[in-house]
DNA sequence: TAGATTATAATAATCATTATTATTTAGAAG
DNA sequence: CTTCTAAATAATAATGATTATTATAATCTA
């Protein structure tokens, strides 16, 4: 419980028992979350909370780096606790979401050599997995 | 105009003035529309066309492969002409969206070489432009 | 050229997300 | 420990992109 106080109060964010409800369903299951899925989650634990709310605090905590937000499918939005630099593989059979762990990027290194600042790099990746092969 | 009905022809589409404007705007635009764009576009030489038949237009030429979807903004989805593999670069400053030609890539072939099929690569990068820098 | 199939236009419906606002709460200061 | 003010939450309405529906119109095959 006290890390999460402590990742707020690193944030400067006020301690609320949602925001902590929220950030512990992420850290605690390394998937990707929709936010109703959160929702979902936290509700547990939490019945009286707003899915405005909840909307809110991803928000927040994406904003400051807590957690991170990808976008590889076309209707909603996911989360996930993960925040260091990867990408994301999506198996068109079995929907399976895979990360992909960061490799030196020519693509990415040109643009730096180049004199753009990249600050965010999200690589989605879409096919068939291997166990659907 | 003989280009777009071979195109649609190739890919076993009923060749129709809705379809043949579609194609003709993404194709002699090498920018990135939204399909409000889209739709405004082809308004100028077809009043009478509707938005939900641009979007059934756009899905259908995506999924035949004759232009591309990417989502790098969280709005609205976007189309572009341009179908071989390449990535993009949003600046946070200016807006502009510029593409990225593809280099070789040591995550994706880690995955080919893991035995996956990877049939799609969409790297978005966000930053600073070197102009806004 | 006719006729079955498919596409379009118009519009309603859906649904994820955002905005609004009254109420409640966190946390600083005394 | 209480008070107070700024900020957060809950409830709900609004928005807006996308999808579904359906009657009409167009394509293209035979």
């Amino acid at each position: 419980m006290e890390q999460y106080v402590e990742a707020l109060k690193k944030q400067k964010i006020r301690i609320t028992p949602q925001r902590l409800a929220v950030l512990r369903v992420l850290w605690n299951n390394h998937r990707h979350f929709s936010t109703e899925e959160v929702y979902g989650e936290v509700k547990k634990d939490f019945p009286a909370i707003s899915l405005a709310t909840v909307y809110t605090i991803l928000d927040l905590l994406k904003q400051k780096g807590l957690i991170r937000e990808l976008r590889i499918k076309s209707d909603k939005t996911l989360f996930e606790a993960r925040v260091d630099m990867h990408h994301h593989f999506l198996c068109r059979d079995c929907g399976t979401l895979f990360d992909i762990d960061m490799k030196p990027c020519a693509a990415l290194e040109a643009m730096a050599v180049d004199g753009n600042v990249i600050e965010e790099a999200h690589g989605y990746f879409y096919g068939v997995c291997k166990k659907c092969k």
